[in-house]
RNA sequence: GCCCAGGUAGCUCAGUUGGUAGAGCAUGCGACUGAAAAUCGCAGUGUCGGCGGUUCGACCCCGUCCCUGGGCA
């Protein structure tokens, strides 16, 4: 039985647009967690962890095997390695936090918590604005809770694991190849539709990529060369990204396949997916 | 054919009164604890169109040739 693993497949309102599994792929097995959640709503790492989580107990309780897939790295450790209890920020603190400019943020962080002002770096807005909005919201810093985790799942499961990380040109030609799909597929309808809820735009569901690139475009298909260009773009850059994480993040005793996975290699990377540990 | 404007990093361009070059993007590498398809950090690269000349020294000044764009014929 699959589960999402994706933070941008959670998503209703992202079906082409984060290539959700096929009507073809869902006939093939059972899924769990792919488009349950409203654009209007906001998942985060520990909550798609709790839902996850959930999941997979209610599958093993069906005596059955859970398979979770996706590339959203910081979800997986989340799940596997648990988080820091945090308790939910003051919704005003956050609207707050969030409306202001890095350069106050930092400057009210330097004050509140001056540790972590000096950790973060002075551009890197998400990070200080979930340290100042932690600081504020529980009088204590981001450090203190972090010294902790709790909630993760890797000690009482045994887990299979398989890292997929293809040679750097097969996989950019992929990207491209998967943003022209989505541009013929659907995804100008599928973003005019979202962008029609007006919905605010620091929303996950707003930031998917192709989102932003087709809502700049004015005729789609006189830009259609530019905004694919823009969208595979982001695409490749994303890719990059999540292949640093998986390359570095999880456990080097996880095995790597660093071949592209195609009909012909699949035996192989199976192979090293059951692998005694 | 003549006039004008250009030719500098993979791309778009900057380069101050001559002292052998730098931004953005791309690319590469990395970080990542409740927005993560997010948010950041670091790094490299150049026969400065060719050839000659002036000069201690030329991306910069002069000559010439080539190429591109625009205008005039």
């Amino acid at each position: 039985m699959i589960v999402n693993a994706d933070s941008a497949q959670l998503y209703r309102d992202l079906d082409i647009l984060s290539a959700r599994p096929s009507p073809a792929d869902l006939a093939r097995a059972e899924h769990r967690l792919y488009g349950v959640l409203d654009g209007s709503d906001s998942c985060s790492a520990a909550r798609w962890a709790a839902m996850a989580k959930a999941e997979i107990e209610a599958i093993h309780g069906e005596g059955r095997l859970p398979i979770l897939v996706g590339g959203t790295g910081l979800y997986l450790r989340t799940l596997l390695d648990g988080i820091a209890p945090i308790p939910p920020i003051d919704p005003a603190i956050r609207a707050d936090v969030r409306v202001a400019s890095v350069a106050d943020n930092r400057a009210a962080l330097e004050h509140l918590d001056p540790a972590s002002a000096a950790r973060l770096g002075p551009a890197d807005t998400t990070r200080i604005a979930r340290a100042l909005e932690v600081v504020r919201s529980t009088g204590r810093p981001i450090a203190e809770w972090q010294a902790q985790t709790t909630g993760g799942i890797c000690l009482t499961i045994s887990l299979k694991s398989l890292i997929l990380l293809p040679p750097r040109d097969w996989l950019y030609a992929r990207c491209d190849d998967r943003f022209r799909a989505m541009l013929d597929g659907g995804a100008e309808l599928e973003a005019r539709a979202l962008l029609a809820r007006k919905l605010d735009p620091a929303l996950p569901v707003m930031r998917a990529i192709g989102v932003r690139e087709i809502g700049q475009t004015i005729n789609f298909s006189a830009d259609l060369c530019h905004t694919f260009q823009a969208g595979a773009q982001a695409t490749r850059r994303y890719a990059k990204r999540q292949y640093t994480w998986f390359a570095n993040q999880p456990p080097p005793d996880w095995p790597r396949f660093t071949k592209p996975l195609t009909p012909e290699t699949m035996p192989e990377a199976l192979a090293l997916l059951d692998a005694p540990d």
